[in-house]
RNA sequence: CGGGGUGUAGUUCAUCGGCAGAACGCUCGCUUUGGGAGCGAGAAGCAGGAGGUUCAAUUCCUCUCACCCCGACCA
């Protein structure tokens, strides 16, 4: 931990501190013993989960089914794609021994399934009648990054990836449409993350695909996060593991694939884009508690009075389905606010001598601190209603910080002086020439992002070689 | 893989050649309880590992391993 005894630091004082003592504190995750790993705490597993339920949900009505392949994959599976061996070699985890003995041919441990799946997939596939095949499977991968951080780029790491295949690319580009908008609506109504979907450069795209999308999020230091990834494969891997199939009209064809994923670094996103001094903010569509009961108990209170209005409160919001707990514990009241704020329960309720007096209950967001006195009949109806309205308000706030650092940069100097200070995300427009892309990185650290959906073309000259340029694109320093 | 730093109690750190220290956490007891309660008692250590210098090494030297921070790679 960055500070000394039971303190984390302050948000505004570092940030990166401040993200590594709340996950600490708050028991999310802690460093594995191999540099690099990460052991996903209950709590943090949790969230994990929370998110998984929707995600899920939401997979399965893209007409995806789970399914489960081996993380082992022989090395020469990988090497079958030029690019997508050259994009992953450097990162591969390789096991050459197993069994006390040298094996012929070396083993990958998965850095992504790609290889695995087509393989079986060229044989599960015939007739066009067998398409489209999407599956999904929720794994872990490993890829052996040389600086590791907890949750936003460890060396193993937990996700969901979807394979698909098709007849036409049109219908394949369909569902990599779908899959991105998909991810929209998990980090924007799930997560109360904003951000921008779009589609990445040349240099930036995924090993072995045609097209990759995105979405990418500002963090409070003006870096961005990319978020999940949506890969248009063409035929690349088709060609390569022979998935053919056989058309309506008897000849042989490869199928169009698409590939997308969403991991547990978007935990390490909502950690740090929500929270403040006192610890994590979730909100509540992800929250594993999103609703703490803490009744507040003396010598001279009515106990009797206070317990009772706990364990109806309690069994209200439990009927309603809302993630509740009651805080028992024989620590101070004080002790119980501090550790609710740090763990980010949404909304915290207390109940003490003033609240029993009245037969009532009082209700506190966590983000802003208001508070509300309610009677513990309409409780469930309200609590519902503020919960929705927090996880609103969260999104509003997320959305309004990215815009506002969201700057346009018409000269160079400009974009150098915007990074140099307020970072964030900037709209340049930028030739497409990856030169100048390196250039830009090389001298200001800001790589491109992606070319945000829903970009009009104009007459614009490139931020750094002055060329015609028909997009704007996104730039910023990345994580 | 380059540059810098750190390894001592569960955790964060002091001690810097001479019987190993604190805070927080943990256990037990009593008193407490509206924003991290108080007092008392207690458990907890081969000082990362190996070698060397020395009467004596946690401390100095060499090697090694691990971790952290900064760069290139990345969901």
């Amino acid at each position: 931990m960055a500070n000394q005894g039971k303190y984390i630091t302050k948000k505004s004082e570092n940030l990166s501190d401040w993200y590594n003592d709340v996950i600490i504190a708050a028991k999310l995750a802690e460093h594995g013993p191999v540099r690099g790993t990460m052991i996903i705490r209950p709590y943090g597993y949790a969230i994990w989960e929370a998110i998984q339920k929707n995600l899920d949900t939401r997979i399965k009505d893209l007409g995806a089914e789970n399914a489960y392949f081996p993380m082992f994959i022989p090395y020469s599976f990988l090497e079958r794609e030029k690019d997508h061996v050259e994009g992953f070699s450097p990162e591969l985890a390789v096991v050459t021994h197993a069994g006390g003995e040298k094996l012929p041919e070396p083993l990958v441990v998965r850095p992504t399934s790609e290889t695995i799946i087509y393989d079986a997939f060229s044989r599960w596939i015939q007739s066009y009648r067998d398409l489209p095949l999407t599956v999904n499977q929720w794994s872990n991968v490993v890829r052996w990054e040389k600086r590791p951080y907890l949750f936003l780029r460890t060396t193993e790491f937990l996700w969901q990836e979807g394979h698909s295949a098709h007849k036409s690319n049109e219908e394949s580009q369909e569902l990599v449409e779908q899959a991105l908008k998909m991810y929209v609506e998990t980090y924007q109504d799930d997560l109360a993350l904003f951000g921008y979907a779009g589609r990445k450069s040349e240099s930036e795209k995924f090993a072995g695909a045609v097209a990759t999308y995105s979405y990418e999020m500002l963090m409070p230091d003006g870096k961005a996060l990319q978020g999940c990834t949506s890969h248009n494969l063409g035929q690349n891997f088709s060609k390569v593991f022979n998935v053919k199939y056989q058309t309506e009209k008897g000849q042989e064809d490869l199928v169009w694939q698409n590939s997308w994923g969403f991991t547990t670094r978007s935990i390490g996103g909502l950690i740090m884009a929500h929270g403040d001094d006192n610890g994590l903010i979730l909100p509540p569509g992800v929250a594993p508690i999103q609703v703490k009961i803490i009744p507040i108990v003396t010598k001279n209170s009515d106990n009797k009075e206070i317990e009772a209005l706990a364990q109806k409160a309690f069994a209200v919001l439990e009927g309603r389905d809302i993630r509740v707990r009651i805080d028992n514990s024989d620590a101070s009241p004080g002790w119980k606010f501090n550790q609710a704020d740090l763990e980010g329960v949404s909304l915290r309720v207390e109940i003490g001598a003033t609240e029993a007096k009245e037969g009532k209950v009082r209700v506190v967001r966590r983000d802003n601190k208001e508070s509300f006195l309610l009677n513990p009949q309409e409780l469930g109806d309200q609590v519902d209603e503020i919960l929705a309205k927090m996880q609103s308000d969260l999104l509003e706030r997320s959305k309004k910080f990215t815009l506002e650092n969201t700057r346009e940069a018409r000269t160079y100097p400009d974009f150098k002086e915007i990074m140099n200070t307020t970072k964030g995300f900037i709209k340049a427009f930028w030739c497409e020439d990856p030169h100048c892309e390196e250039m830009i990185k090389e001298e200001t650290k800001a790589s491109t992002r992606c070319l945000p959906l829903g970009s009009e073309p104009s007459e614009g000259v490139c931020i750094y070689c002055q060329k015609p340029a028909k997009f704007q694109w996104l730039f910023a320093q990345s994580y």
